[in-house]
DNA sequence: CCGTTAACTTACCGCCGATAACTTAGCTCG
DNA sequence: CGAGCTAAGTTATCGGCGGTAAGTTAACGG
């Protein structure tokens, strides 16, 4: 509700001469909180971006190419905080333990930046160019080394990380992103549906690297003549 | 690039006096296809639509409140395509086996027709009054008829197959939704890292169930007694 | 103190979703 | 048949959007 000190009589002091790349970290700034504040993407638009930094519309256009590139620049910056954020307070847990944290985390600054999280999720970068724009984040990188100290205490077949990385992204940005859509779904808490989910992911992988790779009816075949434990 | 027959000079027919729900059907269906063929949400715009049917953009408000409206349509146009092809083709099958095909016929359907996908699953229904619009639709209540089934034959706890249905859902939407986001990621074949993934899902599930929802370390102790059968 | 130029602003374009007001074609009924 | 009602459209217009061209001004180097 505070307004920028921006009062009509007295604009915008001008930047020095070389201080344009401060004014494209406020523009950044003002479109994440946009984000967040309204909920809604196409809330942010230049103009209520610029209008926010007390700056007009066109100035936007100095400091990035087009609206696509402004966005761009949002969602790098939600994957870093996502990195962030999985890999704090990891210190002394076992692999298994930090790949749950680690997911968890995940779903977490899922649902509580919905919006941030579903821009950067949705959004497809047109250019074939940048290969592995999302696997070169330190998120996904730090979470393929989890998974492979995972491997080494024999809960995964040893390997190549990624595909599983993969498949467990998959699970917690499946429940994350329904969760989001579709609010009105009884899910009951979503920290439980989330975490049921992960561990269902992880469990069946393991158990699909033990079993190597089995169709339905060997699985069920599997199954069928285990007991549970007492 | 054909041509709607619409030359200048000889205006759209007016419809019959009670024919006014043909148009809607018309306008329906070139808003789905306008989405097929651009493969892009925005470009779906009411003019474009009008254009495409031959008629004028406020024509398109005789028959649908707004553009939300029209898309509320479209996306529950996509959940009957997707009942129906996610029940093609089951006879004869065993529970475990329906699953799989459900699952994967709803991964064909989401790659086949991306933003069609997209723009079901992305769109909030802002109404609280509706509170399962998803859960109501056929393709929820077949699918839910399935995992009873399997529930059945032993593959899961007997109980409420919607958490099941779900988790497993997720799983699902997960993969599709990443891959239509991130296409340029080293997916390999998509049939076979869905199948993987869901694989996991229910197998997961499966024995998370026979487990009695295990922590990680409960899990991670059964595991590292079993032994790979021969 | 003067010229250069980075850092903006003003003015505008075409497209968007949406609404109000107008026109016209199809039907009913005397 | 034909008068009149009204469903089924159209034309005109609004404010807001992304984006661009051209003008303005303040900070700095010489």
């Amino acid at each position: 509700m505070s307004e920028v000190p921006d009062v009509p009589g007295t604009p915008r002091r001008r930047a020095r001469r070389g201080a344009g790349e401060q004014l494209r970290g406020e523009i950044l700034t003002a479109a994440k909180d946009l984000l967040a504040e309204t909920g809604s993407a196409d809330a942010v638009s230049i103009r209520a971006v610029a209008d926010r930094v007390g700056i007009t519309s066109p100035s936007i256009y100095l400091h990035f190419a087009d609206k696509k590139a402004l966005l761009d620049a949002v969602v790098a910056d939600v994957f870093a905080t996502l990195d962030e954020l999985m890999n704090a307070g990891l210190e002394g847990l076992d692999p298994l333990e930090r790949l749950c944290q680690q997911g968890m985390a995940y779903v977490r600054f899922a649902l509580a930046s919905p919006e941030h999280y579903r821009l950067a999720t949705t959004y497809t970068r047109a250019e074939l160019g940048d290969v592995d724009l999302v696997m070169q984040t330190a998120a996904f990188a730090h979470f393929t080394d989890t998974i492979t100290e995972c491997m080494a205490a024999g809960l995964f077949a040893t390997g190549d990380p990624t595909p599983i990385a993969i498949d467990l992204w998959a699970a917690a940005h499946g429940i994350a992103s329904l969760i989001i859509a579709k609010p009105y779904l009884p899910w009951g808490d979503p920290e439980e549906v989330a975490y049921r989910v992960l561990r269902a992911a992880g469990v069946g992988r393991s158990i699909s690297d033990l079993l190597g790779d089995p169709d339905p009816q060997a699985f069920a075949a599997w199954r069928s003549q285990l007991k549970a434990p007492d």
